[in-house]
This record gives C-alpha cells, sequence and structure tokens, in this order.
DNA sequence: GGAAACTCCGAAACCGTTTTCGGAACGCTA
DNA sequence: TAGCGTTCCGAAAACGGTTTCGGAGTTTCC
C-alpha cells in the first residue's frame, strides 16, 4: 500500500513525494550537483570526506538514478530486444535464459516481445524497440528454416538466432543440425548398431533436412545405408512416432538403431517397441534430438538425445550483439556444436 | 552491414550519422522544434500545410522519437517489469504471455527479468528494473507456495503473480487449486465415477494441498471418500504416477477414477494401467492437472486435464498492475478460476 | 614571499523531448 | 484606422542527469 502513487492530492503525504533526484541528494550533501554526480561515479578528484556525505545522502534518500536522463546524454541505454516468434515454443526459451545469462544481471535489461510469427506484429514491436532506443536486437525464430530479415533501416545492430537472416550480410547463429545427424549415427555405431532407421518429422522444416543429411552423409561414410533405404517423413508427434515404428520392425525385423526426428517420435517408437515386446536397449537403441528432459527422461527406459546446446546459442548470439555494439563482427552464419546426452535406450 | 555505428572515424559516411533528432526534423521542415513537436502529437493548433511539412520532414528522416527525452518530461516510462523465478519452468511462460498481450503490442514494453529463485539475483534485477524506472512490476513465481515480498521500499506498484506474496496488503492473482480439486472431483462423478484415487505429487508444496483439500471437500460433499482413505503423496513426475498407480490396482482392484497431482503422474498412471491390462477410461477414468499439452496429447487415450487459466492469470495481473499505476486496487489474493479439458481417458 | 602546480568544487552547457506563454500576423468590426 | 479576437508559431523553461572548464584554495619549490 506505499506503493501507489495515487494520493488524490492531500498535501499531509510529503513522504510519499516524487523519487529523490540528484538535486536532492546534492541539496542534503550540501554539494553542488556536478559534484554529488562526480561523487556518485567514482569520478575526477572528489575529496573522500566530501564523497562520503554524497554517499550517505543518497542512501538516506534512497536515491537511485534515472537510467533515462543518463542515457539522454550517454546515447546508450544499456538495453537490447529480443523478439521471439513463438514463446510457448520451447526453443525460444532456451536461446533467451542463454542470451539474459550473458548480458548479465542488471547490467543490460531485456525488452521481450512475442511476435507470434506475425510480421505486422513484428514490425510493430521493432518500432517499439526502436523507440526505446535498443542498443542491439535479437530475433529469435521458431523454426530453423531461414527467414526474411527485418524491413527497414535498423539504425542499430541485429543478430538472428535459431532462424537465420536470408541475407548473408547478416548476422545469424542457429544449430548445427547436420552435424547433430552425424552425432547421432556415430553414437548408434559406437554401440555396435548397424541397421539404421530414420523417422523423422516434417519434412518441409530444414531442420529435418538437415539432420537427415548428416544422417546420410555419416552412414555413407561408414559404408552402410538406412534400413529402408530412406528417412521416413511424417509429424513430430509421438503418434506419428508410434506408427511410422511399427511400420518399420514390421517390414524391418532386422532393424536394431532408430534414429528419430525428435524426443516426441522418440517416445512414441519407444511405445511401440515395447508394446510390441523389443527390448530397449538391447535389441534396439533409440535416439531422438532436442533434449526435452520432460520426453526424454519421462519414460523407462530413458531416452538418449542429441542436444542442440540452444542455451549456448543464445549465449552466442548476446555476445555476438554485444561484440556488434562495440565494433562489427563478421556477418554470416554460425553454427553451434551440439552434444550427445546418452541415456538408457541407447 | 549498414547496422554498427563502428565507423573508426572516416568523415565520409555523414549518411551513416547519427540517428535524426527532433532539432533536424524541424529545420528540414522550416519550423521550430516546438511547432515540430506539436505537429507529429497532434497537438494544439497546427496549421494543416505546417503539419504535413512536419511529417514529411520526419519520414524523409526517418525520425523515432526518444522515448527517453520523451520519459524525462512526462514521468511515465510505458515500461513495466517482470521479474519470473524460473523461465524454464512452464508455469511462468504462459503467465508472461499472457501478460505480454494484455500490455498491447508497443505500448507498453516489458523488461524480463530471470531471477532463478535467487535472492539475491532477484535484487539485482530490481535494483535494474527501478534505474530504468519501470511504471510497475510483475513477480512471478515458480510453485503456487506464498513468497515474502520484495524487500526495501518499491516506489512503483508490484503484483504478485503465481506465488502470493506473505503480505497481505500486497495484490496478488493465483490460481485456485482448492476449486480445481472439486472440479476434479465433479467431472469423474459426473462421469459416473466413485471409487477415485488421488495420487498426488510432492507434499511440501501447496498446490499439492489445495488440491487435495478440494478433492476431500468435494467428495464429502457426495458422500463419499477417497480410496485407500487419502491422497498418496510423493513426487510430480511420471516414475512416482506408474509406482502409485500399481500400488493403488493392487490394493485396489475396485478403483474405477484416478486424480493425478499433474498431467506427468497422470501420464505415468496411464501407462501402468494399460500395462496391466485395464481400459481406460472404460474401465478407470484418468485425470490430471495442468493441462500440459505434450504430457496431455501425446498418449493414447489422450489425457483429461484441469487447465489453470495461467494465461488468463498472466492478463489479470496486467490489468491490476494498469490500475494500480493509475489508481489504487483493493489488496489481497484473486483466484484464477480453472476449467477442465476432457479428453480421452475420461 | 611569490610563482607554479595541485586539489576540489561549482557554473553552465548539453542530451532530446514536451509544454507554457507570449508575440506576430491576420481578419473583422466600429 | 484603431482596436480586438483568432490563429499559428517560436523562445524558453523544464525533465534529471553528465561533463567541460575555469576559479578558488592549498601546497610545494625556489
Amino acid at each position: 500500500m506505499t506503493t501507489t502513487t495515487g494520493t488524490t492530492d492531500a498535501p499531509e503525504g510529503e513522504s510519499e513525494a516524487r523519487r529523490a533526484t540528484l538535486r536532492d541528494v546534492a541539496t542534503l550533501a550540501g554539494v553542488s550537483i556536478a559534484t554529488a554526480s562526480k561523487a556518485l561515479n567514482e569520478r575526477a578528484h572528489v575529496r573522500e570526506s566530501t564523497r562520503d556525505r554524497v554517499l550517505a545522502a543518497a542512501t538516506e534518500l534512497a536515491f537511485t538514478p534515472n537510467q533515462a536522463a543518463r542515457s539522454l546524454t550517454s546515447g546508450q541505454t544499456g538495453t537490447v530486444g529480443l523478439i521471439a516468434d513463438d514463446l510457448d515454443g520451447r526453443f525460444s526459451l532456451p536461446i533467451l535464459m542463454g542470451a539474459e545469462d550473458a548480458f548479465g544481471t542488471g547490467q543490460v535489461s531485456v525488452f521481450l516481445c512475442d511476435a507470434r510469427g506475425d510480421a505486422i506484429r513484428e514490425r510493430y514491436h521493432l518500432d517499439a524497440l526502436l523507440r526505446r532506443k535498443v542498443d542491439g536486437i535479437i530475433v529469435v525464430g521458431a523454426r530453423t528454416d531461414a527467414r526474411p530479415p527485418l524491413v527497414g533501416r535498423i539504425p542499430v545492430p541485429v543478430i538472428y538466432a535459431y532462424a537465420p537472416s536470408t541475407d548473408t550480410t547478416d548476422v545469424s547463429v542457429v544449430p548445427d543440425d547436420v552435424q547433430a545427424g552425424r552425432d547421432a549415427v556415430s553414437h548408434l555405431l559406437s554401440a555396435g548398431r548397424q541397421r539404421i532407421a530414420h523417422i523423422s518429422g516434417d519434412a518441409a522444416y530444414t531442420a529435418a533436412q538437415e539432420r537427415a543429411t548428416g544422417i546420410a552423409s555419416a552412414l555413407e561414410a561408414a559404408g552402410l545405408e538406412l534400413v529402408g533405404g530412406s528417412a521416413q517423413f511424417g509429424a513430430w508427434s509421438e503418434q506419428w512416432g508410434r506408427g511410422a515404428a511399427q511400420r518399420v520392425i514390421d517390414q524391418y525385423p532386422e532393424v536394431d538403431g532408430m534414429i528419430c526426428g525428435n524426443d516426441q517420435i522418440s517416445r512414441g517408437a519407444l511405445e511401440t517397441l515395447q508394446r510390441s515386446g523389443w527390448n530397449v536397449p538391447h535389441q534396439t537403441s533409440v535416439i531422438g534430438f532436442d533434449n526435452w528432459e520432460v520426453m526424454t527422461t519421462g519414460p523407462s527406459p530413458t531416452l538418449s538425445s542429441i542436444d542442440l546446446n540452444l542455451e549456448q546459442l543464445g549465449r552466442t548470439a548476446a555476445e555476438l550483439l554485444f561484440e556488434s555494439i562495440q565494433g562489427q563482427v563478421e556477418p554470416g552464419i554460425r553454427r553451434i556444436t551440439p552434444r550427445v546426452v546418452t541415456r538408457e535406450s541407447s
């Protein structure tokens, strides 16, 4: 109740008054406002006793410098914008967390905007960010498919995360899905698997294609090929995983490893295998992508997965943004290396 | 590449110059900066031809008003802080989305802070928010257990969401877990179930207790009691759900309904039931809490669940914050009504 | 004992807006 | 033609800080 400033007009509440300003501090300390400023910022030569008086005054008045006023002179606001395409998607989050982390608690503040995949909304948020004079912007996509860059002349650096910009002079950070595919294969190979099937997700996704590419290339390098000859594309769902796995074991009972497009498909496949009496991982290994904790650690056996290191992706994006703000960075696409998380299913 | 301002010092790039300011617009339009301001804000009496010239100049220079400067005079920044306790927890997200939604795209911008359940971090973020003179703050907890209020004198309104403040003079918005429990019971009762078991989560959580309370009261009102006499408390995991469900059907084979502490327990229970050859929902209904899409729609049959309407909770929090900024709002705890989402398992 | 070199401190300009208030130009009436 | 109202516009004062630059006071040194 000491919060709102909705005092009707009762003059009694002098204590409720406006927030203390530098002038107030200076007056209380008996110095000029210039000196107060210097004292608080540890600037120049200010006698120690003077500084102490100023600091004391500042704490007494609970003084917090007005960042807006400060930004006016410095030109920098110490804020960045983060435009996400879909917040409820689970990919934005770790990236956002990584970025938040890299910016350092308190130093840089993050404006969060959810564009929901809508270009109009995106434009709207962008304008708001520019009005607020953010020092830079990170654009986080919902899928790894390349997206058109932000339109208009943007007077601050922009980093594209997860979904790269189609403009190669922009700076983008994406997961290395091809490598992720290769890693999945070599993981299964090192577990002694040779007859591997690939149950993928929606073929329209770049991620599906790139993972398939990595898988194919790694198998070829090992002189092998996919059971069934090629990947099965479908949807990113458990249901698809269940059905596709059923068809695989019906047609190719010799299969001893399954690489699934994501952890949901992986979970669906596991369920089918178990229901059909297959022993995972003894008879068949199963591995997915994304390392979505709730999917991978829920079932028994727990599911191995390729983690795309999205938090690190977010941190990298933030670091790149920093560098861009300071000077130039090399344009182009950076790929974040994935890592294998081994659990009971392989 | 036209983004960074890292021009070493080459004076050639006059085009790369600093962002256009109101003065530039005024000069270009041949008017005073006061008039330019008025024209852009549709203020006072400005001759139409003059306004048109100013607007033309503004668009030509791609002028965006400096919000910081504007805030200096208005005193309001049009920003709010959102301090979340754990971003990766799935409860903050919908709340955050609801809030973002209610604030309206562009009008109000949201500073996102992740305190990770650490009071020090929280303090740090809070200071940063106050420096930036946010107009208000929403604090989102990770659990519904009451939490101590923010420390220190906060000169702006604060709304506590999901986790209420222990201070009853604060404003809090929480899900109505007691009602959620009641709803679960009445849903099963209306499906003709009478012998209901309750497999809950960690008893240390207020949510677990409140749901149990609601369940108990609704059953009592119907003249029934829980199979086994009381709720089974354990963990919020699928594994616990599997084990607990097994014990329930072993000991009480007459059970015809299971209320599970959350969707993960629910899923675990479903798996056990199916593996034991029970038919869901014919033989036994299953319902959980939270309505976590990936958990509820993944398995077959899909799982019914009580949705706590977290997005609406977020919207409500945002609206309350608005009202607090304008004037006063009644302190205390608001409870958001849940809703039953019926799927195949009941 | 006076000049030079320091050490502290404050007046004032500035950042980019909004807003008040007075003045100029104009049309109209007497 | 003087007087009066309107209508537009601009000078200037905020807003809350930072920073430059010069002035006053104190040492140090010859």
